[in-house]
DNA sequence: CTGTTAGCGCATTCAT
DNA sequence: ATGAATGCGCTAACAG
């Protein structure tokens, strides 16, 4: 089952059967109908392996995440391999567990499997590696760190736009004490986003009690632990903004736990829009950050310079967006009774 | 960059280099010692197509799966490319989509690059392609569905353990009405939990009210969809088992729509127990199905027969057992209110 | 339009 | 213990 196979039974020589596979080059109707039907006979596929190396394309694109059981992934990782496929690419996909020298051994793995283009979603780093892909002029897109060089693109979030249309939308509810539950300020992304709450803060003239900035880790459980410090505050937030949509789950769990309720005692936004957050209780205000788009864009960027249309990496921007849902409402704590504590006695809890 | 390069700095030949890497035979350990040291000098590591080409092996086992976006597969992929690349071996991870025609291509997409044995882990099929893998003698392992045979494995679930468990439970709780939203009944594996939770009923004599049976569709709006048919009946059940936990999410939703309590009202009972469910709100009582594991096992299905322990497929079981949180209580809805209408007017909504 | 030829990088004989 | 030679399956360059 090999191409030589093909072209005797297509009485024909290998180049031939190469040429019809490959739409290289004109054959005349009659032999590569001929040949076509020895295709399908024998059942032939091409060897994929021998075709990489004698051609030097391998078709195979990386794509290098942090975790596929962080559910921010899955969907960038989704519109990533749907392009790709389109495209004729097999992807390999590769976790980090956050760990760098992980990271190591997945860029060692591309290098390894010859990948024509690697697109790395994570902010672990390792800059031997990723010097030794450059140098073998193989395209790199990063999301959110890298700069912009020679095959090498970048794509920028824009987690400002989405985190100012949050506050805007909780100022105009008449929220004044907005709190903000970061990511792990190790990240850089996290520190974006804590930066950006900073800025509209100081937009609003609200930037004073800067205790008010609690830092989280991203989960369930490190947003829990931080609400329940901002809880503990005399004057507790009437809104808070989190860094990603499972910290904003777990304000949430914090929240029922003191018998407070969302968003009567205190609105939350999340951030994200993973699909879950469509469900909770009640469905989450958040900041949607388009993943399968993300996904796409990543292989956008790829492709552009294997196509060979330009040499130079490009800068892409991807834009954030508030998505209004039931988790946010005025603020409207009777006067008299202006803390939380008193809220959950009314309620007799 | 080539094994030559290397040959030629260590001073060697080809063959030489070629030994050191592979351990295949012995090379005195002056003259290894040398090759180690060019091979680091030059920052060599093998081209693995030539590999493949020249060797037959490809060290890339195939992962197919329904979707990586649905909750239930994440953790099996990491289970699975944990100890494949402990092994040495890379994964290809392909999606169906739920859709035979793409899982035809998936299983292409496997012969092509030569993959050396394939986990299918969806129910969608493609007999010829499949016999195709086979023929060639690539190992295949199958979840719930498949006949074991020549290098052909199987895991075997076995709901019914879990669903025996949730249903004693429940009982011993009081319940009598247990309702049941099952998935889809095209999937054979969701017909299996439906006929284990109709033996279940037979047990404790339960099985008259057929009608506490909907189906819903494994996801989020076909359980709350399917919960709220439930809860028309004029008797609604005072506990439901649900065919995964997207279904029991959907379930919470609509009760607590219904302006009705978990579990007070209504006790829930999930499956899968994905990550998420310790984090409803309440707290899902849910059947574990181990995931990790579950990858793990069609990992080594896959490598018993690649080592050559044996030629023949293997049935593998694994184990589900319930994991009891707070969506489950007794059944104590007052007398003089035994329905669920008058529960949520006592409660003044 | 088609066939012949020469490798791609490597593992594996078969010699020595 | 080591080297020379062969070929895995394919594409590309060159001839015709």
């Amino acid at each position: 089952m090999n191409i030589k196979q093909v072209a005797k039974k297509a009485r024909v020589s290998t180049a031939t059967v190469s040429r019809i596979i490959n739409g290289s080059s004109a054959v005349r109707p009659k032999t590569a109908q001929r040949v076509r039907q020895a295709i399908r006979a024998l059942n032939y596929y091409p060897n994929t392996h021998a075709r990489t190396l004698v051609s030097g394309r391998s078709r195979i694109l990386g794509l290098i995440i942090s975790d596929i059981s962080n559910p921010f992934f899955p969907e960038l990782v989704k519109g990533f391999e749907d392009v790709a496929l389109q495209n004729n690419y097999e992807v390999i996909l590769t976790n980090t567990n956050y760990d760098s020298t992980r990271m190591a051994s997945c860029v060692q793995r591309m290098l390894e499997r010859k990948a024509e283009g690697v697109a790395i979603m994570t902010s672990e780093m390792n800059r031997q590696l990723i010097e030794e892909l450059s140098r073998r002029g193989v395209p790199i897109v990063f999301l959110d760190v890298g700069s912009v060089r020679n095959r090498i693109s970048n794509i920028c979030v824009d987690y400002a736009q989405g985190i100012h249309e949050a506050v805007d939308h909780l100022c105009a509810l008449g929220h004044r004490r907005i709190g903000f539950i970061s990511g792990p300020l190790s990240l850089k992304s996290a520190r974006t986003r804590r930066s950006s709450f900073l800025e509209c803060l100081k937009q609003y003239d609200l930037a004073k009690e800067d205790t008010l900035i609690v830092e989280g880790n991203h989960k369930i459980d490190g947003g829990e632990l931080a609400m329940y410090r901002l809880l503990q505050l005399k004057r507790a937030p009437t809104a808070v903004l989190t860094s990603n949509d499972l910290t904003a789950f777990g304000a949430l769990r914090a929240i029922h736990h003191a018998r407070l309720r969302v968003p009567e005692d205190i609105s939350i936004v999340g951030f994200d829009d993973i699909e879950l957050s469509q469900f909770t209780q009640p469905p989450l205000t958040t900041i949607r950050l388009p993943r399968t788009e993300l996904g796409r864009i990543a292989f956008d960027a790829l492709f552009r310079i294997l196509r060979g249309d330009s040499q130079k990496g490009a800068a892409y921007r991807i834009e954030t967006h508030l998505v209004v849902r039931s988790s946010t409402s005025a603020a409207y704590l009777l006067p008299g009774s202006q803390d939380l504590e008193s809220a959950a006695v009314r309620r007799g809890s």
